[in-house]
RNA sequence: GUGGCCAUAGUUCAGUUGGUUAGAAUGCCAGGUUGUGGCCCUGGAGGUCGUGGGUUCAAGUCCCACUGGCCACCCCA
């Protein structure tokens, strides 16, 4: 019997690791310059905190969650997101009474049961913002502007930014009965996907990619004709902020998000470089959603991003291959009698903050030669019972092969300086 | 969840109308004399041909189911 992981789920191996930690750092200093601070809640909460504040008739409430009962008889879930959890605690901590505004940011593994695709797995990692507590158009506007320097200091820079606004709870209902009643006159002739949608997500038969249904649907009202004054006067701010912050964007009154909780503002950033899967990240205002689920009524707006999506762009754009660098310096151990002193010296140095590798295999000379150059060692040190008396040796600089002369007990200096 | 394509060494792939001990490249290991990597040469290890049934004298090759992968839909990051 041998054991496979998880269908839609994926180890990340020693050799893409680095990549991973590259981007995760790369993020992590980009949010701390936009002083927003990490927060890290449990990966499964209660089911009914997402059933809640995702909306029970959304497809990932409704047939993506990783759901199970625990031995006390509670339902819960795997979390398919990481807003739901970051206002949950926000509540719970009374994280507002402190201060006006909280902005704070997570980083880690979400799940969602959905049919694995490139881009698309059953376990896949985002990371995301969110600024609670401010209703100003300008927090949209530094949230979109964090989303894309992160993409900007990984020098992704080729993907399209999409915002729209999908009304409040007063403007929306209003737009949505229109739409509705437009769409039930040309039921007939939509594909199955958009007739189904009439009466689940009306919004999403806009963005729908059949060609047929978009021209069918390319006359009807948008919700951006139906927004309210305050909906309207809130998107005109956020438009000019961006301009101000000189980010260009495409308004796209067809773009809806997955989540029920979005009120105004909805951006998302799809990228050039991928497949169908191509959302690199998106987002957008909710600020029905922390009184929805038992606090006090807060505006709050955030972004999500995945990053299995944003490594497949990486590569793409740069290619695969491991950034993580190499070892300094290679022990290499000449004859048996030389062994411990080498594995003695090797941890030594180590200690002394040294990134210095020897051999744990008793292999040959040569192959202890041939090991080095592969890990792309940039230096080898060949010790044997002559070096040993001597106490000298000569250090063989792999790249060019010079070798000069060293005391063993100058390797210290030598190498402390490399990490 | 729906549809299409696919599944042979660690990896990328060959494998002819079913017919002897299933191959290549690459990677890995070891050697090419006495203590020095890359290039080259030689040798070696490594496969229950995804799994389970079936057809046949005979199945990697044909049929079915399952599992997994990829692509699109759906959904979304």
């Amino acid at each position: 019997m041998v054991f496979k992981s998880i269908r839609g789920t994926k180890d990340i191996l020693p050799g893409e690791s680095d990549r991973w930690l590259e981007v995760e750092s790369t993020v992590r200093r980009v949010f701390r310059r936009f002083n927003y601070k990490e927060i890290r809640t449990p990966l499964f909460e209660q089911t009914a905190l997402f059933s809640r504040s995702i909306g029970a008739l959304t497809d990932i409430v409704g047939k993506e969650m990783y759901t199970f009962t625990d031995r006390g008889e509670e339902s819960l879930t795997l979390r398919p997101e990481g807003t739901a959890s970051v206002i949950r605690s926000y509540i719970q901590n009374n994280l507002g009474e402190a201060q006006p505004l909280v902005k704070v940011y997570y980083l880690g593994p979400m799940f969602r049961q959905e049919r694995p695709q490139a881009g698309r797995l059953r376990q896949f990692h985002q990371f995301g913002a969110e600024a609670i507590g401010s209703p100003r158009p300008e927090t949209d506007a530094e949230i979109i502007a964090l989303t894309i320097q992160i993409y900007r200091e990984l020098s992704i820079t080729r993907y399209d930014l999409k915002i729209n606004s999908v009304g409040c709870e007063r403007c929306r209902p209003r737009y949505r009965e229109v739409l509705t009643s437009e769409l039930r006159k040309i039921a007939g002739s939509l594909s199955p996907d958009s007739q189904r949608r009439i009466a689940e997500n009306p919004m999403r038969v806009l963005d729908s990619k059949d060609e047929k249904d978009q021209s069918l649907t390319a006359q009807l009202p948008l919700i951006t004709d139906y927004l309210c004054e305050e909906c309207r006067s809130h998107f005109e701010g956020l438009k000019s902020a961006l301009a101000a912050l000189r980010i260009p964007f495409r308004i796209d009154g067809r773009l809806v998000r997955g989540l029920d909780y979005y009120t105004k503002t909805a951006f998302e950033l799809t990228s050039t470089e991928l497949g169908s899967q191509d959302a690199l990240a998106g987002g957008g205002r909710y600020d029905l959603l922390t009184a929805e689920l038992g606090g006090k009524q807060t505006p709050a707006v955030g972004f999500a991003a995945g990053i299995e999506r944003l490594l497949m762009v990486l590569e793409k754009i740069k290619g695969a291959g491991d950034t993580g660098g190499q070892p300094a310096l290679y022990l290499a151990a000449a004859d048996a009698e030389s062994r411990e002193w080498v594995l003695a010296q090797t941890m030594e140095l180590r200690g002394e903050g040294v990134w210095v590798e020897s051999d744990l295999l008793g292999r040959s000379l040569k192959a202890q030669m041939r090991d080095a150059d592969r890990q792309g060692v940039r230096a080898v040190l060949v010790v044997g019972q002559k070096e040993l008396q001597s106490g000298k040796g000569s250090l063989k600089n792999m790249m060019n092969g010079e070798s000069k002369e060293v005391q063993l007990s100058a390797l210290q200096q030598l190498f402390a300086k490399a990490l």
